[in-house]
DNA sequence: CAACTCGTCTTGTATATACAAGGAAATTAT
DNA sequence: ATAATTTCCTTGTATATACAAGACGAGTTG
């Protein structure tokens, strides 16, 4: 068998989807209508429907059928990948400078973001990420210390932030904004940008199954550093 | 039964690896050791591991078994959404104004990102979506005219170019890259920028079954505009 | 000693069957 | 006429079974 049953159903639902005969939200043939047309069992017709919703192709709903999933929320997804196996992947000279590891009491808006009291200690490290011993990216992080102790002693050199945090608080979810800033002075030395130029900010916080983890503010220069997407609609 | 059998099994496999108990590429049960474990039936074994090598948490090879997938290449995804869509679902009033519809001669870069010939003619189209009557982003598209011939002549009041085009030519492979730019003076007129700012801006090109669909520059000032992503790892 | 075969374990595909549960429409009872 | 019930079609879960196909090691053969 070359082509299994259930992959040239999938590709029967495609093409009349691709098309146009099938249009958004109409009603496919049920488990059964597939079963008598492709003389196949059910459990192979079903193999077939399911794995298209998965994909997000069709939606089911138990007792009405299944139906063509709606695109207008198609959304287009661009990754945010380690800073140093990025670079590493380019076959460029990985390094870090560690500029702040400290406890700090939280000012409202950190402790907020954090999910802990206003004037708790927490940890707070930035790190310059390097590549070919020019500046690519600041991190500045700040770290729950109930959900890493140990978070201050970390030499950060041989395991990125996020590389230790993974480890020691699986992460459940996490979170992102980008956005397009002017660096202050500060972030400017720290990257060392003579002229002011726009910089990328990635803003992100990560949670563990017991509570929120840290809060990260990654800051690349325009010129150095961007995101990549690519995306396939699965045949 | 109020939690089938099938995600209790999932539930004690994703258990032994948040616990750290197996570890990344570690071997996971095989579907008969399950099926013995549990009491269950190789199918419904079979469908739990099936379905977190779907999630990527496991990846099975035949003749070998089933293993825990590593995490390395572990990234975090951003949406890109339809702008229409983004503005609406914030309850803000949405319109966009068409400041240029043109068919011109592509130059090289234009040419080369397009796939066709340099000096051959190519549709351009600049368009200012405004999030209540105010500039938010300023959409600069090229088309290959082979792919979307009437695309000069529609009226993308009511549909914006990529949902014209996405039922046109069945989109199934997007790029995109994010940077942070300066706008130059003519940006900065289409955004009503009287102090320059940062921008994001987003190129994507789309691919259509038949090629390269078309090459779009996104751009937002970014004191308006940021990229959101939410990631949960599924449990 | 190398190459081959064979048996065994693994996942992959496919079927037939059974019952559960949700949804909607037709039927029946009030 | 309206409300409750039944009935049917849908998807969801679960099992037992069969054979195919890939990987690998043990043993056999040259």
């Amino acid at each position: 068998m070359s082509v299994p049953k259930f992959a040239q159903i999938k590709e029967f639902i495609l093409e009349n989807i691709q098309s146009g005969e099938w249009q958004e939200n109409d009603r496919v043939p049920s488990e059964n209508e597939l079963t008598s047309q492709f003389q196949v069992s059910r459990m192979t017709a079903r193999r077939a429907l399911c794995e298209l919703t998965d994909a997000g192709i069709l939606t089911r709903s138990q007792g009405q059928g299944t139906f063509v999933a709606s695109f207008k929320s198609q959304s287009s997804l661009l990754e945010i990948k380690n800073i140093a196996d990025e670079v590493k992947a380019r076959n460029s000279d990985y390094s870090c400078t560690i500029l702040v590891m400290e406890s700090i009491r939280a000012i409202a808006p950190i402790a907020i973001a954090l999910g802990v009291e206003v004037d708790s200690h927490v940890y707070r490290s930035v790190i310059v990420h390097n590549e070919n011993e020019q500046p690519l990216q600041v991190e500045e992080r700040f770290v729950n210390p109930a959900l890493a102790k140990d978070y201050l002693q970390q030499d950060f050199h041989s395991l990125t932030p996020h590389e230790y945090l993974s480890l020691n608080a699986p992460l459940t979810e996490a979170r992102h904004t980008v956005e397009a800033i002017m660096p202050n002075q500060e972030m400017c030395e720290w990257l060392n940008l003579y002229n002011e130029e726009p910089c990328l900010q990635v803003i992100r916080r990560t949670w563990s199954s017991q509570g929120i983890v840290s809060f990260a503010r990654l800051v690349s220069p325009g010129s150095k550093y961007r995101l990549g997407g690519h995306l396939t609609f699965k045949k």
